[in-house]
RNA sequence: GCCCGGAUGGCGGAAUAGGCAGACGCUACGGACUUAAAAUCCGUUGACCGCAAGGUCGUGGGGGUUCGAGCCCCCCUCCGGGCACCA
């Protein structure tokens, strides 16, 4: 195809740029082609949530620093792949569903196509033959596989978890759906309730998922971040007999075996399962009555009110494995359910909760760690036993390895690793989100499935995952793998159920189903039962999250369309897992960590060939108003892309974006600077364009650079090369302005040297780029030309400027040699006028010549 | 409270093996071209003193190391992010 060359003769973006995007995309000028010889390159962006408002100029910040990397690259030689997809399930597009009755899918198509042409109104190019979207059936038939993966693994399981539950809407909400305590929509009350839950076993992963990340390339900052979130702490647990329930212990994690003589109490959390059978009759009443106003707390409110703490004594007293002495056991919300075993040894005298609790129900405070000097209490630091019979006197350190040793060998308390990581609630109770591929059937039933060991059978975890529904145990059972995807049914109303459950559970003919208990076919119960061996059962109704298809969507665009596996193995081989991940930092753990978590389960299961899947990864910086603040609807400070575009054109955007600052800073927008960059571009124009739309006459084949110029292009070469590589586009493009006003100055110059110049400039810049380079007579596109190599011997100057300096402080300065030896350098700079007005009459202390660089003259 | 990151002209930002602080761009001011404007080009633009040559100060504040510190060390202030009864 020939090239689209515009015919205007002015800088003309709007008419260039649609005619090189045209082009790109018919010429499919950046679509990936598997197992060519090449090294491979794959560079992946955070895929976006297509909204009804389109892009805010957030994404394009990322999205250029990704596309100027893909297209340089593949001018390096490497086969890159950089793909585009849609993280389409979702809040926004369900509640406008809700409200207009149209279909999320329909919306939901409707936005990706509005998303795309914005894209491609920026000169980004994908490959878009490998598109994926979430909520294609064809891609979450693969993301129920991998939870079908995990449930059969034992990874998934049902549980009774508390969530937002709003009376007045009658819907349950997610976190971010609530602002202090109400609705964001209509701002009613909203409380807690406990409702049946998907939970995936990350824990179980936990001590990989800080293993892992040791290998990674990530910014430290973020992986500390998964390192605090993964919240490893190596401790022991201990058994304390409980005086009167010989037949009962009680467990606490600790981090401080050491301060056990310093125990004088327990708390177990309102949850505790012995709670009930411990407390005395005497505070049974007492107790029940605390319970109770735990629970209607959440977990929010907990820790932010009782920064005064509450408890209850229980009547039950704990006795102290070392000591035999008596501890009362109380019942406080400070001491939570779901971490370690629910319940602590209290040592007040060096535990900064426990001392606040003490002081405020007057209970005994023993000191068991001598601080020397610091007398204060709390006191945590480090310090001598005392106070601890046999261990007085050892270091805290050795008294832990010691204690424990001896409560291990009385059966008592042992060595452990406690996570403040929790397992992952994984449902939702909404309509837009993949379907479970489960079905709850009876116990008998279940049984029947499990010993006819047909289809289903194969997919049963080694134990059955049970839930309560309306009052019956029932058996969860998975649809076969080649019955998905179960695609979600078609309902009457997105508009919540009104009872705690999603919009699925009014499908009734999609939900009540005969199943057959070899083949797991199933026909809705609407229907004539199909054979006496076929059971009742109900599909589940809660649907997965939206972090779900964002677990695992990077390896779909390597093997976008296979139907027999998520991703083909050699593809994966080929491909490698991506080389650079670009996204905010804002999905700094949840994201990252759950995608980190499927990613090792795929690898446990032989699905992907590497254990990790995002080798390094950039936080590109978030764009504020040009107020400095956070853009925002409300703030009115938002930049439109379309209309930057509208007035300056997408190459001055990309530049503009990236000339702001680093990538990864926080910066603020501003609309005149981006004026300098259309100079810029506008002078490129004029460089190398007439007045008449002709090419200059200046431009002059086979002409060569003078010496300063050349060694200019070529330091530029260098430096542009770097700083794309490393994505500092902003002092690549400070580099390429300077290169410019040089060369523009020239009045011959070699069209080899704007050559140059024009693929340093494409990669960020690449519609006027194209259509310079075009003009100039070459084939399209400048994507195919090979990326221009520095010649290092272009480089090298023969002088050298030195500084001279007196006390450190500059004086003159001269032009030397390169090998200019020290006694001519300092001779030179005593003999400069301006420096030896500065030594009259002072004594020279000390010489200092830095070769090349610097003369200091020391004078006192 | 704990853990990170940051602070450089009027503005965005350059500059780290410790060696010319302020590259590049914006803004502002002055000038050229023009009937005029736009576009373009040239100059000035850290503060203070000075007619000038030149000098003094200057990278959030205070100390230190060094011939020499934006950069290294100690203390402090402010801003941003994360976690927050995790035993």
């Amino acid at each position: 195809m020939n090239a689209p060359i515009s015919q205007t003769k002015t800088y003309d973006f709007s008419t260039i740029e649609p005619n090189w995007q045209k082009y790109w995309s018919s010429q499919k000028t950046f679509y990936a082609a598997d197992f060519e010889d090449k090294p491979t390159f794959y560079v992946l962006d955070m895929f976006p949530y297509p909204s009804g408002a389109g892009l805010h100029i957030g994404h394009p910040e990322g999205y250029t620093a990704s596309d100027a990397l893909k297209r340089f690259k593949r001018a390096q030689g490497y086969n890159v792949l950089h793909p585009m997809g849609w993280d389409a399930f979702g809040l926004p597009t369900e509640q406008y569903a809700i409200q207009t009755g149209k279909h999320p899918r329909t919306t939901t198509a409707t936005n990706v196509e509005n998303f795309k042409a914005q894209l491609a109104r920026l000169g980004f190019a994908y490959d878009w033959d490998r598109e994926v979207n979430t909520t294609d059936p064809n891609y979450f038939r693969w993301t129920q596989w991998i939870f079908l993966q995990l449930f059969k693994k034992g990874l998934a399981y049902v549980d009774e978890k508390p969530v937002w539950w709003c009376p007045a809407l009658g819907t349950v909400l997610a976190n971010e759906e609530i602002i202090d305590g109400r609705s964001e929509r209509g701002n009613h009350p909203v409380e807690r309730r406990a409702l049946r839950q998907w939970v995936l076993k990350i824990t179980a992963y936990a001590e990989r998922l800080i293993d892992g990340l040791d290998a990674l390339d990530w910014p430290d900052s973020t992986k500390r971040l998964q390192r605090n979130w993964i919240g490893r702490s190596e401790g022991a647990e201990l058994s304390f007999a409980i005086d009167e329930h010989a037949d009962l212990s009680l467990k606490v994690f600790t981090t401080r075996p050491d301060t056990l003589f310093g125990a004088t109490y327990m708390v177990v959390s309102p949850e505790h399962p012995l709670l009930e059978k411990i407390t005395t009759p005497a505070q049974a009443a007492a107790v029940k009555a605390y319970q109770k106003r735990a629970a209607g707390k959440s977990d929010l409110e907990r820790a932010e009110i009782s920064k005064e703490k509450s408890g209850e004594p229980t009547g039950a007293w704990a006795i102290n494995p070392v000591n035999g002495e008596r501890l009362p056991i109380w019942v406080a919300d400070y001491v939570l359910m779901s971490y370690g075993t629910g319940a602590i040894m209290a040592v007040p005298a060096h535990d900064d909760r426990d001392f606040a609790f003490a002081k405020k129900f007057g209970l005994e405070i023993v000191k068991v760690i001598d601080g020397g000097a610091d007398t204060s209490l709390p006191y945590t630091g480090d310090g001598k036993l005392m106070n601890s019979g046999a261990f007085d006197g050892l270091s805290p350190a050795e008294a832990k390895a010691k204690i424990v040793e001896q409560l291990s060998s009385e059966g008592s308390g042992d060595l452990t690793i406690s996570y403040k990581l929790r397992d992952w609630l994984f449902s939702r109770q909404r309509f837009w989100g993949e379907p479970f591929p489960i079905l709850w059937v009876s116990e008998s039933d279940y049984d029947a499935i499990k010993h006819c060991g047909g289809k289903l059978a194969a997919e049963l975890p080694q134990a059955p995952v049970t839930a309560q529904i309306d009052g019956e145990t029932r058996y969860a059972v998975a649809l076969p793998p080649e019955s998905l995807p179960l695609d979600l049914p078609e309902v009457e109303s997105f508009a919540p159920s009104g009872a705690a459950e999603s919009p699925l559970a009014k499908a009734t003919d999609w939900l009540k189903v005969w199943l057959n208990p070899e083949s797991g076919e199933c026909v809705p119960q609407s229907k004539a039962k199909p054979g006496a061996a076929w059971v009742a059962a109900m599909r589940e109704t809660n649907t997965m999250p939206q972090w779900a298809g964002s677990c695992w969507y990077y390896l779909r665009y390597i093997d976008p369309s296979n139907t027999a596996a998520p991703v083909d193995k050699a593809k994966a081989s080929y491909w490698g897992m991506p080389d650079l991940y670009i996204g905010g930092a804002e999905h700094a753990v949840l994201h990252l960590l759950y995608a980190r978590f499927w990613h090792h389960v795929l690898y446990d299961l032989g699905v992907v060939p590497h254990p990790e899947p995002f080798k390094k990864l950039f936080h590109q910086g978030i764009i504020l108003g040009e107020d400095g603040e956070k853009m925002s609807k409300s703030r009115g400070n938002v930049v439109n892309p379309d209309t930057i575009i509208a007035e300056h054109g997408a190459d001055a955007l990309r530049l503009y974006l990236m000339f702001l600052g680093p990538l990864e800073a926080m910066k603020p927008w501003n609309t005149q600077g981006i004026e300098g960059i259309s100079r810029f571009l506008r002078k490129l124009w004029r460089m190398l364009i007439a007045e008449d739309g002709e090419l200059k006459e200046a431009l002059e084949e086979g002409a060569a650079l003078d010496t300063e110029s050349e060694r200019l292009l070529h330091q530029t070469i260098k430096k542009v090369t770097e700083d794309y590589g490393a994505l500092r586009f902003n002092t690549a493009i400070s580099q390429l302005m300077v290169c410019l006003n040089q060369l523009a100055k020239l009045e011959r110059l070699p069209r080899s040297a704007a050559e140059c110049f024009l693929q340093l400039l494409a990669p960020l810049a690449p519609h006027i780029c194209e259509e310079l380079w075009a003009r100039l007579g070459n084939q399209p596109s400048i994507c195919q030309a090979r990326w221009p190599a520095f010649d290092a011997s272009k480089l090298v100057e023969d002088t050298v400027k030195i500084i001279f300096q007196v006390n450190g402080k500059l004086r003159g300065e001269g032009r030397f040699a390169k090998d200019t030896d020290q006694a001519t350098l300092i001779a030179a700079a005593k003999a400069d006028p301006k420096v030896a007005s500065h030594l009259e009459g002072k004594t020279i202390r000390r010489e200092i010549c830095i070769p090349g660089r610097i003369v200091n003259l020391v004078v006192g």
